[in-house]
DNA sequence: ATGTTTGTTCCATGACACGGAACAGTTCCG
DNA sequence: CGGAACTGTTCCGTGTCATGGAACAAACAT
């Protein structure tokens, strides 16, 4: 029951779409009237909300989701950074952390005219096509690093690294310079410059500011990638209050 | 099973602090192994995290809530004129929408110095105690109006209006002006302006700056709210694609 | 040491989730 | 139009699994 719900749900979650009731039958592999009755009920909660045929995540989900503290502390910590990193470079700031193999989005600020990017708050995308994830895995302990060369590098355009040779180069670069670069690995025509965020020793999370190709220029965007990064180490250090 | 997970869940809902499992199960009037199995099988799911005696609010519930399509796509569009609106007053921005007689929090966004307030992102309040809540509830159908009148008014301060007499004329003048202020009715030492974003004619959402009384000039701060508010609404009328 | 509170496990009982099947309502195409 | 194919909904007998009292174990207080 309850298990079935959170697999029901799941099913929503690489873009939050709509779906009908066949549709969610189908992906679940669950059966027809458990389904049906199902979504009644999660319908009644608030958890799902249905709309002609179609149904889509609710609105108590939302109110939910925002309030667990771990991302909700972290985002509330490191939104004043965030800021001044935007308006700093005019560009689409992103806060990030890692969940297992992927980087799950926590922050997306952007102006009027933000290009497509496939991140999302709450979405999830491979640690190693973003510069978030990148930045993360290089101050991550050596364990994971080997589980992400050993398995399949996934990639999000024809641009992501899949040579765990060129991979293992770029994350010792990062290590070094404490920034993680990445160029149309993650969305074509967009580059993303990264920096790592510590708490107690260990990168929790990254900042990253993304940009066309177009007026892709590193350098000028480290600086102040690196000040945003730096700034909210401190801010955790420093306490909640 | 699933109604007793959403009853134990909603627990969390005021602040997402932590609870002990007695707490909750005097929270809920649910026995205690239900309890006990209930959270076992929610901090599987990711829905719960337990640290040690503790239960709170897990990163799965995070992810979901940041995919309800409702909330993200509005939040989406209006941040950039959150941004502009942020950088014009350096203030507290908000954007919120109304959920039956409250105000429920989409954003918030904030410098290095911000005040203390009760709105938090997914949090509630009333709606005469806030300047969002004035601003949609003066340009909502009459019923809704009436409803709030008739019942008693909630204050969260000393200042907080709770004369229908005083809340109604201020309704009308928010009204003429498309303007919505309130001074500590809120927060002892905040007053804040809001205006109204329009959607197919009704009022679906509000924007808002929130400032220390100390340096709160509204007639300063009315025509960036405005501006920010009318532009959320044109970028809604221009449809999301 | 002793009582008290909190967390966990066990188990017999019964409620209710389950899915096959049959029905109704829609859409699609000839 | 009309029938076929699909989707959404309801019904109901079966069997499962959630339920809470009770007993136990751990942690804490005094």
């Amino acid at each position: 029951m309850l298990e079935k719900s959170a697999f029901l749900l799941d099913v929503f979650t690489p873009d939050g779409g709509a779906y009908r009731l066949t549709e969610l039958v189908a992906a679940t592999g669950l059966s027809k009237p458990t389904v049906h009755r199902l979504t009644a009920d999660l319908v009644r909660l608030g958890w799902l909300e249905r709309e002609g045929a179609r149904y889509r995540l609710g609105p108590k989900l939302f109110e939910l989701g925002s309030l667990v503290p771990r991302r909700r502390d972290l985002r509330e910590t490191a939104l004043p950074f965030l800021q001044d990193l935007f308006e700093a470079t005019r560009e689409i700031v992103h806060l990030g952390v890692r969940e297992d193999l992927e980087v799950v989005y926590l922050e997306r600020i952007h102006g009027h005219e933000a290009v497509w990017l496939p991140s999302r708050i709450g979405g999830r995308l491979p640690l190693t096509c973003t510069g978030l994830g990148k930045a993360m895995l290089a101050f991550s302990d050596a364990e994971l690093t080997e589980r992400v060369l050993a398995g399949p590098l996934p990639g999000l355009t024809p641009f992501s690294v899949t040579d765990p040779e060129r991979l293992s180069l770029s994350l010792e670069k990062t290590q070094v310079s404490g920034l993680a670069y990445e160029e149309q690995e993650a969305a074509e025509g967009v580059g993303c410059v990264a920096a790592p965020v510590f708490e107690g020793g260990s990168a929790v999370a990254a900042v990253s500011v993304a940009v066309p190709v177009a007026r892709f220029r590193p350098a000028r965007l480290a600086p102040a990638v690196r000040t945003a990064a730096l700034g909210v180490s401190r801010a955790l250090r420093g306490g909640a209050g």
